[in-house]
DNA sequence: GTGAAAGCGCTAACAC
DNA sequence: GTGTTAGCGCTTTCAC
């Protein structure tokens, strides 16, 4: 677990080009005030010698450690399999590596971990700290923000301490639900139900609250709490339509619940959109596109907010940003 | 981007407790050949000023990171998504933090992206890596090698260069796949189908070397590349459908795939079991467990596989370490 | 057993 | 512009 080899040197570096390692030292951190010739010189003795600086010499001086946490806190393995995180972490980790960062990913089980968690970010190991606090009453918020450490969330966080002032990177949640609701009511679609995702999830919260928006005197039993799968989303499909037979439309609260309610309707007979019309959420292209017929849905950046968090971050005042809140847009396809 | 405040220093500590720094670094690396009673002092100073030591100091004297990076080289985002993969970062990051040490996750955006990596890697920041190189033309094995850091691989690499003795941790896929097909031989079926996965991963590649050494003179038309996915699995299944509409059982590549099987299946009328029986791959409960009916499988201990990942790696003797390959079980369920 | 002191490799004042 | 120098906070000989 030791290093291989001894590695050169600012030292080795400089007395090659014959310079002093002050010198060499800023050509290595960019060549400001240093005269070409010298540039040069530096430049080819880094080359030739492999010469890599030593990060940790560097963040003991600097105090910067070019590294930012990824803290995904989820008893579930199954958030992390979920696609709309792995895109999300494709955007951080694409946007960090444009900022020269590192990802140290913090994945915790359960609330026993957390402490752990609160040591390394009070610990001063990385710059700031991205943080996927997904439940209402998920104590990471107030840990983070006690130790310290500038911090973006993903997704609006819960209410719980320390979450005031949180800064985070969110998508309209509710706008896209209504945008969705709006569009079955434009259908003429007039028993409109609703699978949820799971309510102690902002997202989730959101969107329902976006459908009760457009559709205030909803039935009650037009509405079933699911959890975001394709089998959650098949199981709530089969009580609504146990519950109302005669509902004419769904919005699903994301798209793999989605693929879920066409695969009973489709058991059971029903024809999509001219019977049943089905609206989600994510427009998660390896879903939506897929499924048959393909998906009408509320697409949101997902990407793009993972880059957008690391960008807030990075950007320096986290302390004077404010929250992001990105649009939505509806996207027709064929279900409704 | 700077550290918050000024966290107090081991000199700190020191003071407070009334002895040199030596000591009270010694107590704060397990307290060995330290009386008691300054131990405990030392302890409690550190209690009381919150101190955590500065992990850069302690690297740039020990040449250890308490760091590790996984590199997850992949054009396409599914492969993040897989729960597979989920399952193994899981493994790893348990494994980890039972050790101390960090995750640093690299994740490559194409083949320009692999001299950061390298860098990264020959840079000196971690202890070692583990690294999934999936696909059989991978560069990532020879650049890893050239970067002279301890590795692990997760799952048997493809023949490229510097791949010919590295350390891998892997599944018994072809004899986890004979034991599938032989079960299938065993129910009486005698014209068994093959939904591969993509054939330029080993484990794809193994598991079709398995199928074909218990069924050896299958009918070509029965076999079928697929990728994978639900999605792939469904295609699949069609295609083998029209090309032998008299097929008896099939054995999926993964329970991703095998679950578009049953799909398919339902769709066109045809019972499972005894119409087609169906075996999977990989044992993924929220799948396996899910499907209508519930999966036939062969179990691969996925998590393990990560947590042997990363123990090999802290083990020390990577260099000495054999690669590894579990074993896989059958679960008998009810689709075959 | 404990302390004093010498660096680890680098950056950032500060001189020149 | 370039070099000299003083640390950053820690571990680790080496005396005592």
């Amino acid at each position: 677990m030791t290093e291989t080899a001894s590695r050169p040197t600012l030292e080795a570096v400089a007395a090659r080009a014959g310079v002093s390692r002050a010198t060499a030292s800023r050509v290595v951190n960019g060549g400001d005030g240093v005269r070409e010739p010298l540039v040069e010189r530096v430049r080819q003795a880094v080359e030739e010698l492999g010469y890599v600086p030593n990060q940790a010499a560097r963040s003991l001086v600097t105090r910067r450690h070019d590294a930012v946490a990824v803290v995904i806190a989820e008893p579930e393995t199954r958030v992390f399999a979920d696609p709309f995180f792995a895109l999300q972490l494709r955007g951080i980790s694409k946007e960090l590596t444009a900022h020269d960062s590192q990802l140290v990913l913090l994945l915790t089980e359960g609330r026993d971990d957390h402490s752990r968690v609160g040591r390394y970010l009070a610990g001063g190991h990385v710059d700031g700290a991205l943080v996927f606090s997904l439940h209402l009453d998920d104590p990471l918020p107030g840990l983070v923000q006690r130790a310290g450490v500038p911090t973006v969330f993903g997704g609006r966080p819960g209410w719980s301490e320390g979450t005031r002032d949180a800064v985070y990177v969110d998508s309209d949640n509710r706008g896209g639900a209504r945008a969705a609701v709006q569009h079955l009511v434009d259908l003429g679609r007039t028993r409109i139900a609703h699978i949820t995702g799971p309510l102690d999830q902002t997202s989730a919260a959101d969107r329902l609250d976006g459908f009760r928006e457009v559709a205030p005197d909803a039935d009650p039993r037009l509405i079933a709490e699911s959890d975001f799968t394709p089998a959650g989303g098949e199981r709530a499909m089969r009580e609504l339509l146990d519950r109302r037979p005669d509902l004419d439309a769904v919005f699903a609260a994301n798209d793999l619940a989605a693929s879920g309610v066409l695969r009973v309707l489709r058991e059971r007979g029903r024809r999509v959109p001219s019977d049943v019309a089905v609206v989600g959420f994510d427009d998660m292209l390896a879903v939506a596109e897929q499924t048959d017929p393909a998906l009408t849905t509320v697409r949101q950046p997902i990407e793009e907010m993972g880059r957008l968090m690391a960008r807030l971050l990075l950007g320096g005042g986290v302390d004077a940003a404010a929250s992001v809140v990105l649009p939505t847009t509806l996207v027709r396809r064929d279900s409704a």
